[in-house]
DNA sequence: CTTTCAACTGAACATATGTTCAGTTAACCT
DNA sequence: AGGTTAACTGAACATATGTTCAGTTGAAAG
């Protein structure tokens, strides 16, 4: 995964690989049919590694509480994964059709749960967004925008830019 | 340009681009020094033509009208760009380090404009934003996530959509 | 008609690629 | 001690890679 997401999956031979395990290429054969798989599970288990989470971070209540715990869990979730999160949005194209697809289903689940928070908040008059669909793609390029810049350790803490861009969220939306 | 961003930089061959526009390897080297130049001028080009095409749109006023100028103005250049702005996002990595810099300099140069009209506005009182610097990051992360989904003739026109966008910058960024 | 020359070809170079597989190794079980 | 077997090696396969360059082409210039 280090590998593919320094130097893109079509850059990395499978004897760069199993250098970095320390075994030849043919020993890598045993545990995948192909390099191809080896990004799609990567890939895979990222997306479902999201959706886990997410099940667990989920909460009841208000559509307003929901989104900042959306907004929240997002950024926490992706700042921590920044090798993952680069891999699933960079290599979807090295991807076969079929293998496409299942990404692209795991991620539309994804985003159909923040845009339920947007809908049950329109309903409720406490949003106001033209279209709920794009002001779902619109936040979580947002939010995804964080892994571009953030390292642990700068000038602002994990909290205080989970704050900030929740400020920003929180208004976007605002009715 | 078209080979690069279907495929990814190093998965296309010289082979494949002499192909393309029907002449053999050997003679690219008569207009190129190497792969990588032919990336690196691909991207120059393009953050060039955005630098030069910004100073164009650019106007003078209140921050609010600038802003909604920017806003438009992003979403108008990039949708019309989507290659291009794909490469120019996605192969930086495959640039040695000073072509690096270089590409790296011009984007910031970009991001200042933004930043420039965000201080404005925070300092008449139009504007609250807690950090004006990630509030531009957050704000362009936002805007070029358009180019995941915008395809001409779909259900919303660019039109509509700068709309739909603008009306959620304004409010982000709200005092 | 001859000269000039930029553009291009086609072959060559050394090296890298994903994948397969017969054979070796070494730890475990009886 | 002998047998089993999963893990791994190392070589091989056919093909692809970026780049170079001696030589060909064909059109424009004189």
């Amino acid at each position: 995964m280090a590998l593919f997401a320094r130097h893109g999956f079509a850059a990395v031979s499978m004897r760069q690989i199993a250098r970095e395990v320390g075994v030849q290429a043919g020993a890598l054969y045993n545990y995948t049919p192909d390099k191809q798989s080896l990004l799609f599970d990567l890939m895979r288990g990222h997306m479902e590694d999201l959706l886990e989470a997410r099940t667990e971070a989920a909460q009841e209540g208000a559509a307003l509480a929901r989104l900042e715990a959306f907004t929240r869990f997002h950024i926490r979730f992706h700042s921590e994964r920044p090798d993952e999160v680069f891999i699933a949005y960079m290599e979807l194209r090295n991807l076969t059709p079929e293998n496409f697809a299942v990404i692209e289903t795991l991620r539309r689940r994804y985003e159909d749960e923040l845009e339920a928070i947007l809908n049950d908040g329109v309903a409720s008059g406490d949003f106001a967004v033209p279209d709920t669909k794009i002001a779902t793609l619109a936040v979580i390029a947002m939010l995804t925008g964080v892994n571009t810049w953030f390292r642990e350790g700068g000038r602002l803490s994990l909290d205080e830019v989970e704050r900030i861009y929740w400020d920003m969220v929180r208004k976007a939306v605002a009715a």
